[in-house]
DNA sequence: TATTGATTGACAGTATACTGTCAATTCGTC
DNA sequence: GACGAATTGACAGTATACTGTCAATCAATA
């Protein structure tokens, strides 16, 4: 077995969960930009799109928080739905901080065709996988993500947390 | 049940495997910082530097392939980690067009040293975890990255596969 | 009511990641 | 040896992500 120049090898990188999340996450935004780049919209502002389709009327801080978002970049990815005109940014009467985001026609439109490009990405990502260990794959990840949620800059705070981080909050 | 305003929940990206990849790779990098902030490096430098030492001399293109790692990306990264001291680069004498990669003194001493703060990492990132579930959790993933190696831009080459990519490749 | 503290959106700066292009160079082939 | 194809590193442009700062605004309270 040849030597190597020190004790330290690859799989110190390779199998670590680290690397195989980042390598993971690669693929993932690869597979969606195959199946959806015809309509032009990034995993990031689908999931957007659709936070903001439930939440009519949200504004960016509380969009931020609904899909685990950096407020900082969230911004510009606001401006680029704004641009292709998929969302509109209305002042709030009440407070003049405060601007409120909503789906324009075109972008509901959109995001009832894309849905299938998007259902078909999601598919292929664990498509090399049997059943049984798609299954368990994401029931695992779906427990590591909940458990780890506060350890990220943007925690995820769900629709029923944003509930009570209106005016009471 | 409140009605919402279309058939079209969060649950559309909630439970996704694109959203778990994306949310499980921000939390990763956010722990890995956490422990080896004081190294000053991210997750993708220590990761060139551990396929340098491992391949010393080895040029931007190949480490690409070692890292999975965009090229146009990678020149960057090494730039900083040229900037650091912890690489240095040497033109080669057999081809003009190519710049070796070395580990400096510094950059083998601080990998040696972030070593444990990156073992503390990687184990944080699994933490929340049974054992048991941990174990099962890396091989699922190593397996379906392993599986969708070819889809992404910069496809893994790891150590064997390079050694047919020199002059005889 | 005046002040303090928190929130909101905007911005600057850094670091991945990708697409695409380009010139210099090298290689394969004739 | 010349010529077209491939490789290499560099660059420009776009899109996440993060840190930190700032002014405008709002809320709480002294």
């Amino acid at each position: 077995m040849p030597s190597k120049p020190s004790d330290i090898t690859m799989d110190a990188v390779y199998t670590k969960p680290g690397y195989l999340f980042r390598r993971m996450q690669q693929i993932a935004v690869s597979i969606f930009i195959e199946e959806c780049g015809e309509f032009d919209l990034t995993p990031v502002q689908y999931a957007a799109l659709v936070a903001i389709q439930n939440h009519p009327g949200i504004d960016a801080t509380r969009l931020s928080a609904v899909i685990a978002f950096d407020r900082s970049t969230l911004g510009s990815v606001i401006e680029r739905l704004e641009a292709k005109r998929h969302v509109e940014r209305k002042p709030s009467a009440e407070d003049k901080r405060v601007k409120l985001l909503y789906l324009t026609k075109a972008g509901a439109a959109l995001l009832r065709g894309i849905m299938p490009a998007v259902d078909r990405a999601q598919a292929r990502m664990l498509a090399p996988l049997k059943p049984a260990d798609r299954k368990m794959l994401m029931a695992l990840l779906s427990q590591l993500v909940d458990l780890n949620n506060e350890v990220s800059r943007v925690p995820l705070r769900a629709e029923d947390a944003l509930e009570h981080l209106g005016k009471a909050g």
